[in-house]
DNA sequence: TATTTATAATTGTATGACAAAATGAAATTT
DNA sequence: AAATTTCATTTTGTCATACAATTATAAATA
């Protein structure tokens, strides 16, 4: 006898149903990134469901940052995409390190590609900032620099699809750092110093090597200690 | 006079508060993927808030596919990292056609670096299948079997994080393809060919290279006749 | 033991009401 | 006349309650 006990995908709920007709106006232009939405109340005539049905929908639709609703001022669609639905969704794979590296490596391999085609000159000049405040470091503690050199990059691929994950990859990239039990200025700061030397150049295929040959060490240095673990 | 008008970056509803909570507990442990939560009387209780808040917050954890609900069945914490949620973020720009492009050029170009570290011999005889197969294409259209070789490829990285957001961006890549005028089976046959060999070879920076000049060809092929519209 | 049938627990939906906030207009003051 | 204050109204935010729909579990039956 075959068995049958589908339902799942995604169980069609009201809200769900309204949640899915929103982004199909989206997606078709019937809504556009600043429109104004109507009331709670109209809208809920139109889908004809209940108001606590409509908020889960429109609920949804805020943490995914697609609208912005304020008291009394009515409901947005938002500009841009969001980063924060994405740092959400980081929270269930948070422990599982190599995962976490691997989609970092993935998102900055393809950003600094992107970044060497459109970097400026003055973001240029702030990574070089970071480099020497990294080798000026005296008790080791650069983590924050380092962020700050791999989100610069980020920002130069200039990308506001790809430029809100970055954020939230590097807010577990702090947490991984504490994985990392002694550190070495020196090799970060030639292995930034070379990737810096590609942007420069505004050559996309070395801008990625230098960037991979870094992370590759990263990667090795704090697996190494998870191991242990 | 100095004017304050914060309130946003968001907004403290009770629901996002309660879905805020969820996040810390997730990111700090306390709840794991696989976890049962109590049921919705309790943990409007736990939460001291309304039923429909409370499930203004579990609708938003369930749309970002961090939790399932099921019928008198309860709460789970999913096990793995979801695409649709990155799906509907990317409504929201997704007639931005050249940033789309350049986000699916971002993941693409890491995850094939990835995919050149650890694809598996049947991946690599299932990449030569769709090769084969676009090559013996009379119409011209092969766009589901140039999606499959991408889709392979991401597969390939196994990475439960990224893996979700190539099916998102793969399917805007159906949405370009439209824009698609003329195609050149050739060229993408020749492209794909040099993607595989480096893939079996195991060489990460030459599949990188093969995939970013592949990228290029494609990225300037929509945008030329994007300039048009 | 296997199958079917009830029971009860749990999620899904609806209604109605009120609170809180803020917009925009009206009234007041300067 | 202009600026400020006050107020009414709209709209989102929250709560309480009730009932429907679904199904996991237990009980009853074959």
């Amino acid at each position: 006898m075959v068995e049958f006990k589908i339902d799942s995908v995604t169980r069609n709920t009201l809200s769900r149903q309204v949640l899915e007709k929103f982004i199909q106006l989206l997606m078709e232009g019937d809504l556009q990134p600043g429109d104004k939405l109507p009331p709670e109340m109209d809208l809920m005539h139109m889908f004809d469901v209940s108001r606590p049905v409509l908020r889960e929908a429109l609920s949804s639709l805020e943490t995914l940052e697609i609208v912005k609703r304020r008291p009394r001022g009515g409901t947005y669609i938002n500009e841009k995409i969001g980063s924060s639905p994405f740092r959400a969704m980081l929270a269930l794979s948070i422990n599982n390190v190599p995962a976490v590296i691997e989609a970092r490596m993935t998102l900055e391999l393809g950003l600094v590609t992107l970044a060497a085609e459109k970097i400026s000159e003055d973001q240029i000049a702030r990574l070089e900032e970071t480099i020497v405040a990294i080798a000026n470091t005296v008790d080791d503690d650069y983590g924050a620099l380092d962020r700050e050199f791999h989100r610069i990059i980020a920002e130069s691929a200039n990308n506001p699809v790809v430029s809100g994950m970055i954020d939230s990859l590097l807010i577990t990239h702090q947490k991984t750092d504490s994985l990392i039990t002694f550190r070495e200025p020196d090799i970060t700061v030639r292995h930034h110093s070379a990737i810096v030397k590609a942007l420069k150049g505004r050559d996309p295929v070395e801008a990625f090597k230098e960037m991979y040959n870094h992370l590759q060490y990263v990667r090795e240095k704090i697996l190494a200690n998870q191991k242990g673990v």
